[in-house]
Order: C-alpha cells, then sequence, then structure tokens
DNA sequence: CTGTCCGGAATGAACGTTCCGTCCAAGCTA
DNA sequence: TAGCTTGGACGGAACGTTCATTCCGGACAG
C-alpha cells in the first residue's frame, strides 16, 4: 500500500469519527462520508468492505487510543487506592478531552456487535493473561482494600458515574472542571473500598 | 373516543415499546409496528401525527410509571440513608424487571429530544417545587449526610453504576440476584454519604 | 500504450408517509 | 320497523425520498 493510499485511508477514519459521533451511524451517509474525507464515495469501499467493516475498523483504532491513555504514567509501586484514582483520572481526562471519540464508542458499545465485543473482551481476559489494568487492580485487591463483589459490580461502581457525567458534560450539563473530577474519581474510590480502611 | 380506539392506541403502544426496545427506533419499520399490533399502517397515523410524536407519547407514559414505581412505599420519616437505598432499591427492581421500558428510555435519552428533555426537566425541578424524590433528598442533605457536590455530580454516583450494571444484565454478562441488587445499592450511598457518618 | 486506481452517476432496496376505496354503525325517513 | 344515507374509521397499496453499494468511464503513472 502506498503512503498516499494509507494518507487516505486515514483521512476516512477521521471523517467518520467525526460524522459518526456528531450524527450517529445511521444518519451519517457514505456519501457525506466521502465528501467530508475529500475522496469519492466508490473508493471508501476499496478501503472497507462495508460500512460495519468500516466501523470495526474505528472501533479497533479508538480503543487502542484509550487503553495507552488510560496506563500512561502508572506505577505500580503505589498504594491501590493512589493507582485506581490515577487509572480513572486518566480515563476521565482522555473522554472528556476526546468527545467523538467518547460518542463513538458509547454507540458502538451500544449496537450489536458492541455487545458481542464486550463479552469477547470478558472471556479474553479471563482466559489471557492480558488482563485490563482495572482488572488487575480489582482481581489483586477484592477482598482487602477493595470491596469482596463481583468483577461486574465492581466495574459498574467504577465507571458508572463517569461514564453518566461526561454524558451530561457533553450535553451542556455540566461544567467538568479538575475540581469536578477529582470529587467523581474520589467518589469511585469511596464506592468500592472497604469500610475498614 | 371511543372504547375500541383507546384500546387500538394502546396496542400501538404496546407494539412500540417492544419493537422500540428490540430492535431501535431507527430499525423498527411503521408496517412491522402494524402487524405486530393488529392494525393498518395508515391506522397509526390516526393517533399519532408521525414516528416522533408516537415515540413522545410513549416516553410520556414510560416514564409516569417509572415515577410512580420509585417513590412507592417512600417514608419520609427514615434517615436519609434509609430513604435513599429505598428509592434506589425501587429503581433497580424497575428498570431490571422492566427491560422494554428500560431499553426504550435508553434510547430516548440518547436521542437529539431525549437530550433537550432531560434539560428541560433539570429547569422545570429547579423553577417549580416539584421536585424529583431523589432531588430533594441530594438538596435537603447535601453537605451533611451527603458530600457537598454539584446536583449532577451527585447524580451521576447514585445512578451511573446502576444503569451500567443493568445494560449488563440485559446483555446476559451478569446475574442480578438480591444480594447484588443489596450491595449495588450500598455502593452508591457509599459514594454519596459523607466519610464522617 | 496499458494497467491501476479513482470518483461519482446509477441501481435497487427499504423506509416513512399519504391517499383512496371499503366497511360499518348510527341516524334519518317513511 | 325496515330500508336508505352518510360520515368517519380503517387497511394497505402506492409514492417519493434516502441510503448503501456497485459499476463504469476516465485519469494518471509506468
Amino acid at each position: 500500500m502506498s503512503p498516499a493510499s494509507i494518507e487516505k485511508q486515514k483521512a476516512i477514519l477521521k471523517a467518520a469519527l467525526e460524522l459518526f459521533a456528531e450524527q450517529g451511524f445511521h444518519a451519517a451517509p457514505m456519501a457525506q462520508l466521502a465528501t467530508q474525507a475529500h475522496v469519492g464515495v466508490g473508493s471508501i469501499y476499496r478501503y472497507f468492505k462495508d460500512k460495519n467493516e468500516l466501523i470495526e475498523a474505528l472501533y479497533e483504532e479508538v480503543d487502542e487510543a484509550l487503553q495507552i491513555a488510560i496506563i500512561a504514567g502508572a506505577d505500580p509501586t503505589l498504594s491501590t487506592r493512589q493507582q485506581f484514582l490515577h487509572l480513572i483520572t486518566n480515563l476521565i481526562y482522555f473522554l472528556k478531552d476526546h468527545p467523538h471519540e467518547f460518542k463513538f464508542l458509547e454507540q458502538y458499545y451500544h449496537s450489536p456487535f458492541g455487545i458481542d465485543k464486550k463479552r469477547e473482551k470478558l472471556l479474553l481476559d479471563n482466559a489471557t493473561g492480558r488482563q485490563s489494568p482495572f482488572i488487575k487492580i480489582f482481581l489483586d485487591s477484592s477482598g482487602k482494600e477493595i470491596k469482596f463483589l463481583p468483577l461486574q459490580v465492581l466495574h459498574a461502581l467504577a465507571f458508572g458515574p463517569i461514564l453518566f457525567l461526561i454524558r451530561d458534560t457533553l450535553a451542556g450539563l455540566v461544567e467538568m472542571d479538575d475540581t469536578v473530577i477529582a470529587q467523581v474519581a474520589d467518589g469511585c474510590w469511596d464506592a468500592i473500598k472497604n469500610r475498614a480502611d
């Protein structure tokens, strides 16, 4: 694949991310996508078999960027609490600062393929050693610093508030400054930490 | 409006709830809706101006049922903690036991009209006395039994985990028994309660 | 000149909405 | 009461639009 082709593919993915995030999968016609990417409609189908495959490819790209952002600056020598706060703060800032990525991921996970992807990820994490950094913390500390609860419940308590708040932020219902972010991260920790501590 | 007509309208709303929840707004054609409601396509347009108005009407119906379910058995003499746990447990059971309603509401609030409705509700609550029972608790106790935080943040900490978990439950990723429900409700309280208590 | 890549017009399917012929029940007439 | 009229409710065929996908003529590099 020539360098020009790679540029073209990137342009398509970039335009797709913007359009999908702003208008939704359904309401983002391939024609408009082509225009925004400065490409002919037909060319999109050179790089992606159909619209679904474009969505899948975009998901892989966005998810990788997210995973990298989450673990940035992680330090395993810190306390469980501090590690958790660090990861979750990374997560919040990434999602808040990348609204297109956030909206895209939300849509993706709410769509039929998203459910399957989620299930697949859980199984993969259980089967292989390559666990998400959050799962690692949860499994290591559940019953100690963290409450002894099913993994899914810990997930819900940790991520639920964040997604909720970022949704409202992007809808213009809340302002999320550094103070609020710290408060939410704190609240998430309070929800999962053992009371004894 | 004749009794037969009222029955017909109910049948349309019922079919709409099921189809919208299972397939989404976009993927639920009016023709299929008509079939499922045992009604001609044209008849739907006697009762609702267009698809959007049908969605709005359905929202009003579902939201009312939800509000009623939440406040069932409320007792203002209980402690703030107990009142909160009662309300939130009501909420969890309703959403878990009414998956169609849950999926419909999720879609609605993620759609363009949903955002406006949310904003409208917030303003209404601020302007008039008719506040949601949760808002009442939050405002009464913020800074006392409950952390002094922006209303939106309290909302996020209280509702975020629940929505997250019910989504996963309906996707078949978790089993939500009475124990789990109590654990989540507890976690939500820990997230918003003042540490001093 | 030839093969490859590209763009956008053309295609066909699916959808929301409209329109019109049919049907039924209630009211009127004799 | 029996027959006739009529207005509105009803269903579904038909319409127009929108979209994903395909296809083909041309441009450009080798």
